[in-house]
DNA sequence: TATAAAAACTAGCAACGCTATATATACGAC
DNA sequence: GTCGTATATATAGCGTTGCTAGTTTTTATA
């Protein structure tokens, strides 16, 4: 019947304005967020942002918090691919500077992002069957980075993503001074950029 | 004149309930967040423990904001403390893995004072002329342990001290799986635990 | 065009941080 | 001891928050 095809097409038109607005939420909550910080990202002013009341967003994240793991999500993912650019467009041996850097540009020109990401979504968890694929990406662009490097890969990568986020974060509250920035990110280059046995040889098994 | 002498007594009697109440206000706000979450600390739940009404807490602390920075420069003092033990207790050249114990352990078993302390509270700044001395004092047991081992003396504490938060926080907010903690604090160990010559040639300045 | 279903809105609840105002308590001078 | 005063504490309420029940409007189908 001609109906069932009019019917379908006005479902996925649906959809597809339902995948709109939910984008256009995330859009503004970071938005508001980069340039307000995320007390002044609240459910009226959201949807004053949409033009839409209170309740569509529950349509669409079941609370405040889904709209902030939404965000997270969304950032893993972009923090994903900036890693993977990184390394692969590294030359030889320069891979760990090279991710080093990206991570800590992505921390550095969107704050609240990364906060959303790791002191705000407790329920965005890792160690978990449930993990977003978004966040195993990201964490995959790190173990790409020691394969074969040492026996203690996953290890090694966790360890290294503790140095980055570390250093992100006590950047971020103001922990540490930016001036010495530059030297923290050569040491850490040094420590973790052991080329060939050295590698094996530091990070070996004891 | 005597009155003088017991007005005296009197100011002080006065000073001593004012600092007890201090410490039963802050008290309560750790227990209650250390068991319910820090959302759960609010300013009528504490006025509640305390048997007094909420505007006596902003006789002592402007805000809700304010008890928080007092819990964090609390755990800061104890952090201190839990690390200069550890450093002084360590047997030759054991130094940086008691203290890296000792500084996941008290990570590990108050995570909610952690959390106040890097997480919640951007108010108490470290690179900042008004740096409480409670965290100069804790930063300075990280700087004990690498005096006079390498040239770049403050970066590797830093990059040291990032390590130990990274681990820590990605502890405790669930990416980090428990079951590989010993084997991640021993690579930790080993990357920092560079005794004698051998510390200089990793760390050194290019 | 009439009807059923889906979508969106209005209005309001309880709890929050915070504060203006009122009341009770404790002090110092007589 | 008594009385005014100053200090300490309490009451009550404002504006805002996340969230939701109930109602109205819009949309799709027959």
């Amino acid at each position: 019947m001609a109906t069932n095809l009019a019917a379908n097409r006005i479902a996925e038109r649906k959809l597809r304005d339902r995948q709109a607005r939910r984008a256009q939420i995330i859009s503004a909550a970071r938005r508001i967020a980069e340039l307000e910080g995320w007390s002044n990202v609240t459910l009226r002013r959201l949807s004053d942002e949409i033009s839409y009341s209170q309740p569509v967003l529950y349509a669409h994240f079941g609370s405040r918090e889904g709209i902030l793991a939404a965000v997270a999500i969304e950032g893993f993912q972009e923090l994903g691919l900036a890693l993977e650019k990184a390394r692969k467009r590294a030359k030889r041996g320069g891979a760990v500077e090279s991710v080093t850097a990206a991570y800590l540009e992505f921390a550095a020109s969107s704050p609240a992002l990364y906060e959303v990401m790791f002191s705000l979504s407790p329920s965005v968890p890792f160690d978990d069957p449930a993990t977003p694929p978004e966040l195993r990406f990201a964490f995959s662009q790190l173990l790409e980075l020691f394969q074969g490097l040492s026996s203690k890969l996953e290890v090694i990568s966790e360890l290294f993503w503790a140095s980055l986020h570390g250093i992100a974060e006590l950047t971020r509250t103001k922990r540490f001074p930016r001036s010495r920035q530059k030297e923290r990110v050569r040491a850490l280059v040094e420590l973790f950029n052991l080329p060939g046995d050295e590698t094996a040889q530091v990070v070996k098994a004891r």
